[in-house]
DNA sequence: CTCTTCATGTAAGAAGTTACATGATTTC
DNA sequence: GAAATCATGTAACTTCTTACATGAAGAG
């Protein structure tokens, strides 16, 4: 029950509606734990009913600011410590790999050139963003950081195994 | 819609029943792409109701081997060529580190270090089972090779980061 | 007054998880 | 004869995706 923990995690720098929290998904969460809008919305309406948040203010065009409460804030903390992290991480793309025999070889070096294209691009976009997200001075531009080093490296890694295996299809 | 095409892509190899698969994909996906029985029961009956497999052989306890016909290996290879791998994989280990700043320094660094150990332990078990995957000459082995060292670039590189994330909390 | 942004929701379906249920065959 | 392995399935539930639906408020 992950996005049930991210949007803690988000409410928990501060209150925000759906809509805000949406934008912050976006930009902050996309490459880590997107969520579509109708997932989001739906997942305020039970955190409020467990009491994990709640609604503090009402604004215009039915606009719901929720924040956080104590419960939600020790749940969000017993999820980060005590709750292991999920070991696999699916990767259609690693799946394709097990099965490239199939294909013939000119075509299946072509499929791994594209995937160290692909993550030379991710890594040339992160490289770019990284300037935008020096600045900030709260714990989730902190630990965002932390996070997008994560994802250069991830990156970096990916080209370079991509161009190796491509080396290795005769 | 990849268990369809992992199912696909075991029975490219050869026939197998859903038992056999079952076994399979725990030697060989369970790392990429993870199936439980029921989903692959569920997803074989589907499979031979479009026509990309069918029931080569019956034997006993009601046991049915399957087999790809020619217009799911057009499917596999459609897959594999055309269809763009998701550019997203979540990830509950790296949402984690976003709100590691409502747990004290001490308790996120001890997370951090968890990880690397985690990722040093998988390293480990990689290294272990790679003398016994030298050997396979068929197409699964040699390509299942290829993914077997993104696992092993992946985790060293998990390691790393984690180590350096650590020491970035003060 | 028109366009953009803000704002919330519902519905249908696909994919994945967990638990239950059953029984035949082989091996020792 | 008991235990392990082989073998298939169903049911309930959670999670995620895609598409639809509606409308208020602010900006120019």
């Amino acid at each position: 029950m992950s996005l049930r923990h991210a949007v803690l995690g988000l409410l928990s720098e501060g209150p925000a509606s759906g809509y805000d929290l949406m934008k912050l998904f976006d930009v902050s969460l996309s490459n880590t734990w997107p969520a579509t809008q109708s997932q989001l919305y739906a997942e305020l309406g039970k955190l409020a009913d467990a009491g994990l948040v709640t609604v503090a203010a009402e604004g215009p065009r039915g606009r719901k600011e929720y924040a956080i409460t104590e419960d939600g804030l020790a749940e969000l903390r017993r999820w980060i410590t005590d709750v292991e992290p999920t070991r696999v991480n699916r990767s259609d793309m690693l799946l394709r790999v097990f099965f490239l025999g199939r294909i013939p070889p000119e075509r299946a070096r072509a499929y791994l050139r594209e995937q160290a294209d692909l993550a030379a691009e991710r890594l040339a976009h992160m490289e770019g963003i990284r300037p935008f997200v020096e600045s900030g001075t709260d714990d989730l531009s902190r630990y965002g950081r932390i996070a997008l080093e994560y994802g250069l490296r991830l990156s970096q890694v990916q080209r370079e195994w991509a161009e190796w295996a491509e080396s290795q299809i005769k």
